[in-house]
DNA sequence: TACGCGTGGGA
DNA sequence: TTCCCAAGCGT
């Protein structure tokens, strides 16, 4: 990265910053947890938010908090309840981390979420972004946020490039640790991320309701194209991943245990069916009660 | 570092 | 219709 895009001059970082808090304040959509929102609340919101957009995440957030206002509740609860819950938003792994996470705050932290980013990327399933992310929206602490959003301003507005590499860099990270405001950061990481998911998205950038368009050098430059090594897309028909997503989807719609025969139907290749069932029990998203049926773990 | 891990909606 | 990708994490 040339030196030249790695800062911004001070007046501009200046503009930078208020005009986008600035837009944040009159453009914010009105998400429940951001609404008076227990730490709790807002880690629930981050775990079902990896990888998976609002609107689907709301219906099953409200339903979760309305169940398990508290670490400690969902953590008295088996781990198959999480991942009944978790429903549809996909990557159930996610719902037994968080499970995982409840059990931890409970018996290493009083029931509380913890603040400080160490003990947070301790918990199961808190990355480098989750934990940022913990602290930054729920204790309203000074933390680098980097998700895809984020990422991608910065990526355009400071860096003038389409995207950023697919891998955080050590160069991204000192960028956004140089972007941080003194004061109200949690502010500056929600309004970045919210210019991401509105404005600056990936595929049709609005531009013209940017409030930092004048600044942007990818736009100065011409909106130059991604280069560098295509994004390859994930595959999905015939993988593991979707034979999972079939047998769980049978094992959620019910409570009793499920007959191997109700299994067998929903994937035709019995060896990759096997193989993906025997992995799942290993993730701890299924349980075998005898050699001819399964449940969701008690 | 690159890959596997679900799901479904919008362009 | 097909493709892209959406507040990542763990290995």
């Amino acid at each position: 990265m040339p030196p030249s895009s790695a800062r911004l001059p001070r007046a501009d970082l200046a503009r930078f910053h208020d005009d986008v808090i600035a837009w944040f304040g009159r453009e914010a959509r009105d998400l429940p947890w951001r609404r008076d929102a227990s730490a709790w609340a807002v880690m629930v919101s981050e775990f079902m938010l990896q990888q998976t957009p609002v609107a689907r995440v709301l219906p099953v957030y409200a339903a979760w908090m309305a169940r398990w206002p508290t670490p400690a509740d969902l953590a008295a609860e088996p781990t198959g309840e999480a991942v009944r819950a978790w429903g549809r938003l996909g990557y159930p792994r996610r719902a037994l981390r968080l499970h995982a996470a409840a059990v931890a705050i409970v018996e290493r932290h009083g029931g509380e979420v913890p603040a400080s980013i160490d003990e947070l990327r301790t918990l199961p399933g808190v990355g480098e972004y989750t934990a940022g992310a913990i602290t930054s929206f729920a204790h309203r602490g000074r933390a680098v946020v980097m998700d895809t959003n984020i990422r991608r301003v910065f990526a355009r507005v400071v860096s003038g490039v389409e995207f950023p590499a697919a891998g955080i860099t050590a160069a991204e990270r000192e960028l956004a640790t140089a972007l941080l405001p003194a004061e109200d950061a949690h502010v500056w990481a929600a309004a970045t991320m919210e210019l991401g998911a509105l404005v600056c998205t990936a595929r049709s950038p609005r531009c013209v309701e940017c409030p930092v368009a004048s600044l942007c050098r990818w736009r100065a430059a011409g909106y130059p194209a991604h280069d560098g090594p295509a994004r390859r897309g994930q595959a999905w028909d015939g993988t593991d991943r979707q034979c999972r997503g079939r047998l769980m989807a049978v094992l959620r719609e019910t409570d009793a245990p499920v007959p191997k025969t109700m299994l067998d139907v929903v994937w035709p290749d019995a060896r990759q069916r096997e193989r993906c069932l025997d992995a799942l029990v290993a993730d701890g998203l299924v349980e075998p009660i005898t050699d001819e049926s399964y449940a969701l773990p008690t």
